[in-house]
DNA sequence: TTAGTTGCAAACGCTTTGCCGAAAA
DNA sequence: TTTTCGGCAAAGCGTTTGCAACTAA
């Protein structure tokens, strides 16, 4: 792959996630981009999250296949999908690791990890109701 | 919601995912339901795997944020990505309530359920390298 | 008869990409 | 200076939708 550069955007955009600690989609990103860096465009957010992700960097979520959405925190982890905001939350609580255990033995390919998002009503809509 | 009726094309489709083993996207679906009814529109796969899947009679699964795909298995079950060929399978081993317990047990939202895919090299392509 | 459905084509919405000037290294 | 990157706008692509004709019940 080819050297990458640690521009201005980029650093923005990395620096964001990182402290973010929802999972904003690429245009949420944006907007929040653009405050600071008023000229920026979309196309420029898109093409940064992918090298960010390539190099490991940051994290993209595919819950539903409506927008990705993307994570600061690089760690294995799951993830809470509200079903009524729609909002994305981190879930406190180990990535299981004796799952992949459990599922190779049961079948004939080679599981190398697993991804799991729970679904349900958030705290926030909870409260509301 | 309105009262549906069961058309040729959708009975077709029904069938065809309670019949196929893999998870056809609508695209592939489309091929196959236009040997049967050559004259058959996109849009209207599309509208029936909507219905289809808003009845519960087929499983929608957004694995990767490219396309649907769509199981007529309508059990709750988890899946298996091949990172090679992008094949997904069904796994065998039984759905791990106890995660929702889990997990509920660390966090404030109202679990009801989750969705797992594993990912990894597939048998198929194991046996080709 | 009548409300839901289809085929067709256009529209949608998120994401990618070509081009060229700008700016890291 | 070299090579990657950014801004802009157009294109890409899976999916949805408006419309008039059609059909299941």
């Amino acid at each position: 792959m080819n050297q990458k550069r640690m521009t201005r955007q980029r650093k923005t955009i990395l620096n964001m996630l990182k402290r973010r600690k929802d999972h904003p989609t690429a245009s949420e990103l944006y907007l929040e981009v653009r405050e600071e860096i008023p000229q920026v465009s979309l196309g420029t957010i898109y093409r940064n999250l992918n090298v960010l992700r390539d190099l490991g960097e940051v994290q993209e979520i595919n819950i539903n296949n409506k927008f990705k959405r993307y994570d600061g925190n690089t760690q294995q982890h799951y993830h809470f999908y509200c079903l009524e905001c729609s909002r994305v939350y981190d879930l406190e609580g180990s990535y299981q690791e004796e799952l992949d255990r459990i599922f190779s033995e049961k079948n004939p390919h080679q599981i190398m990890g697993h991804n799991a998002d729970f679904f349900g009503t958030c705290a926030h809509c909870i409260e509301e109701t």
